[in-house]
DNA sequence: ATGGCTTCATAGTGAAGA
């Protein structure tokens, strides 16, 4: 018996409903993290979710971000956003799954660099490490999932020449990255070898997915616990290949 | 090529995403 885990940034979960209902019957994940519902509690979807076999733990806002967790088993010590640092966005939600602490987030985008929004997804990181450096002591079985919005090297770029020194690739982000690894997470698709360029989401304009001009800036970070029962890490592409896809592929792992 | 596409909030376009 595997547990699967998955992370999906929906893109608004009122259109990719059908696409997000379909994917469920087909991956059967035992739990899956959503970004930008989009959707503000009191529309969330829970009726369908149930009826497609999964609770649900959300946090959510009108027009922008907003986060859940869907899983087979009823997610338990729900927890929203992150203590001791106040902010309006809903972005984080916690939750126990079975035996697994399932961290969901949605980081800032961060638009430019040098921006205040730059400097906000820098703090946000900061504070991000913090808790889950005390969250990974609490719980030795602990997954952190979501659309990071950061690629972590060269290799998760299609084009890093092009790249270089933007916003999700730049040296101040991949580093804010690097200290929430470094915390004692592995990052679940590189336990793996794994196809050259291989990328979690594709620009909607210039026919980005259809020339595979990607990044990958979804990610799966596994507790030392959990990596040691992790037997694959794999991106799903084919929800991205439909009409009025998502600009993000669900990332999939799989624990023993 | 500083655009290109999609979503949402609006009822014209504009912001934001990445």
């Amino acid at each position: 018996m595997t547990f699967r885990l998955a992370t999906w940034n929906v893109n608004s979960l009122k259109v990719r409903l059908p696409h997000l209902l379909d994917w469920l019957a087909r991956a059967k994940p035992d739990a899956v993290c959503l970004q930008e519902t989009k959707t503000e509690d009191a529309n969330f979807p829970l009726v369908e979710l149930q009826g497609a076999g999964y609770q649900a733990v959300f946090c959510g806002q009108k027009a922008y971000n907003g986060v859940a967790i869907l899983a087979h088993a009823m997610p338990t010590e729900v927890q929203h956003g992150i203590p001791d640092f106040p902010d309006d966005p809903k972005r984080v939600i916690a939750a126990t799954v079975n035996d697994v602490r399932v961290v969901c987030l949605y980081a800032p985008n961060g638009q430019a660099l040098g921006s205040d929004k730059y400097q906000y997804k820098l703090r946000w990181y900061e504070a991000l490490a913090a808790w889950l450096e005390d969250e990974l002591r609490r719980n030795p079985r602990l997954a952190v999932l979501g659309d990071l919005n950061v690629a972590p090297e060269d290799r998760d770029v299609h084009d890093p020449k092009r790249w270089a020194g933007q916003i999700h690739v730049s040296e101040p982000e991949r580093a804010a990255m690097r200290k929430l690894v470094d915390i004692g997470l592995a990052d679940a698709f590189r336990l793996f070898e794994q196809p050259h360029k291989e990328f979690s989401w594709w620009d909607y304009r210039l026919a980005a997915f259809q020339r595979n001009w990607g990044l990958r800036i979804d990610h799966i970070f596994l507790s030392p616990q959990l990596a040691q029962r992790c037997i694959a890490c794999t991106i799903d592409k084919s929800p991205r290949k439909l009409e009025r896809p998502s600009d993000h592929a669900p990332v999939v792992a799989d624990l023993q």
